[in-house]
DNA sequence: TTGTAGGCGTTATCAC
DNA sequence: GTGATAACGCCTACAA
């Protein structure tokens, strides 16, 4: 025995002049020896430095390594300093660390093109956002449980949100006052990249399987229900979430001559209205007198200071909840959709 | 070999009558073979459904399994939620990818008092902030290697910012203008949790452990030097740097009558500095004029709207890259400091 | 270029 | 209540 090697179950059975299966039950099942021999195999074991069974060799033998990764469609970066993100990741920390499970944080854009190897370790997988491709999922151990967040992967479970009906309620409450020239700021709509006005020439993102444009849809079953021509209504793209990336696009909106000028912009994030907001009132513009602004998510930050956002509040930590319920096996593996709820509030009262 | 068992390396290896070795290497090492050969072996791995080489299976075997794993002092809520902490974790998670590692997320405040077990595959660990008590790092194999960011633990590789210069400068810059009343809003200080006013009764953390103590004391050498008795500037504590637990405070401050309320408050992160800055607009203080406001760590929410805020820039995003390289044996495992940089913008100009 | 065999540290299934 | 033994799936000398 080496000294400069980690002791083993091994070595304290030997040292103890007990077998090894002794050893592993006194650490996984004290009811099946005797409490006295248990404190003595514990006791050499913390004087040996022997911290308990190594996690690799124990996830080889029972093929369970109580890891849940956690692959996101966005990069890291943006994950991390995006709220609804970070909190939809705090339901899912909440409920693994209830369970002794612990998180493993994957990305779907990553330099690799394939989600590294290492990943397969985890006893399951959920899938959070739009992923560039499918195919990424195939290297993934095709028996493990797996859920989809915001998007669906056909034969799997799915937590969701009804963005449909969220964004109708939002654009019907926005339009019971009439608005002259409305206007809709996209997060990631087009088919193609895209940071600015949508014309015609672009195409979309398909139907079925994109939120945004669920969100879309019901924005124009409001818009129409109002009797607006959503042929007429300006749409702008953007790609990403972030200030830097809204900032010029909203500028380009902002900055149109007053006769063209939105008077009401839906947006579809709380982090782009958020923009909006801070950009109009730089120039000079008033809300909601001026502009008024929706956005969707209810994220703190649109609820600090004045003028509040009115949006839609999903409950994102939630939807965390939900999907580490499932993989854990704490509920039953079927489709879930989350309610939302109207803050009305002063950027479109 | 059962239907509804995964295939292994050695099913495939009988089924193509070659030896487990050279799958092995087909995998691993593709010079050890031909081409020809290779190329058969991954088409009916291919063919078979077989993934490549076990992850738990290979980390036993070759003792690593290219996780590595951050503990955060604080719970994963806030973390995920912090902007400071979520640029450090991008930084990590940048550098990790690059080598095709992937990023344990744990935290010293869970629910189970000790670290997961699960947590002990990590080949490495990199530990955020200061946690409740080092005997959590125990159960961690002894011979991984280990980096702290933001607090010391002995024989360790640590990676730091120099508080105490940083807010020496911040301080020194603020009272070149001479504040008739300076306050400081500190970010948990004291031995036990304080949300208000510290009285000369409250202990103080130890100060060789803490960065809070290091940015006061940086704080108190400018103040002393400008002829200020360091004894009567008053001092809060905020124990945890959201906007709930800040706000009642900073409202203890801000509601003082105009005669005692402060003038310059130097506080010990943006994120309390801009709750600050919120509040007093709501009072209809005006910044500078009535109240000037330093913040620490230069967060880019701070930076968007008007007032900018003065601060201390920290690169907690390189923080991130520097510990994962030292961590993946990429940089020398020795203590590393990083600059500051003072931002000095509207809110104390 | 390919094959053989031993072992990584543990747990499950039996016996006793 | 305790012990022997066979996997778990893979990697890597070393031998051929």
């Amino acid at each position: 025995m080496p000294a400069n090697r980690r002791t083993t179950l091994k070595d304290l059975a030997r040292e103890l002049g007990v077998s090894t299966a002794t050893i592993s039950n006194a650490f996984n099942r004290p009811d099946q020896l005797s409490p006295a021999l248990r404190e003595r195999i514990l006791g050499t074991a913390k004087r040996l430095g022997y911290g308990g069974p190594d996690a690799k060799a124990r996830s080889l033998r029972t093929g369970r390594s109580r890891i849940i990764a956690v692959i996101l469609a966005e990069s890291l970066t943006y994950s991390l300093n995006d709220a609804v993100a970070s909190e939809f990741l705090s339901g899912v920390a909440e409920v693994l660390d209830n369970r002794g499970h612990t998180l493993l944080l994957l990305s779907s854009r990553q330099t690799q093109a394939q989600i590294p190897g290492s990943a397969s370790m985890a006893d399951g997988f959920i899938v959070y956002g739009l992923i560039p491709s499918l195919a990424l999922l195939e290297s993934l151990p095709s028996q493990s449980p797996l859920v989809s967040v915001d998007f669906d992967i056909a034969g799997r479970p799915t937590v969701h949100v009804d963005n449909e009906a969220a964004c109708h309620a939002i654009a019907a409450h926005a339009l019971r006052t009439p608005a002259k020239r409305p206007g809709i700021i996209n997060l990631r709509l087009t088919a193609t990249p895209l940071n600015g006005r949508i014309s015609s020439d672009h195409r979309l993102l398909p139907p079925e399987r994109t939120i945004t444009r669920s969100r879309l849809s019901g924005f124009h079953r409001a818009l129409g229900e109002a009797g607006v021509d959503t042929e007429q209504v300006p749409m702008w793209n953007i790609e990403e979430n972030t200030f830097e990336v809204c900032a010029p696009v909203i500028s380009e909106i902002l900055d149109l001559p007053a006769s063209e000028r939105p008077d009401l912009l839906l947006c579809m994030s709380d982090r782009i209205a958020l923009t909006v907001v801070t950009m109009a009132e730089q120039r000079g513009l008033r809300i909601p007198e001026d502009l008024r602004i929706t956005g969707f998510d209810g994220i703190a930050e649109g609820q600090y200071r004045a003028p509040r956002l009115t949006t839609v509040r999903q409950n994102s930590v939630e939807k965390g909840r939900i999907a580490a319920r499932i993989i854990l096996g704490l509920a039953p593996a079927e489709p879930s959709l989350l309610a939302t709820e109207l803050l009305i509030a002063d950027s479109c009262p």
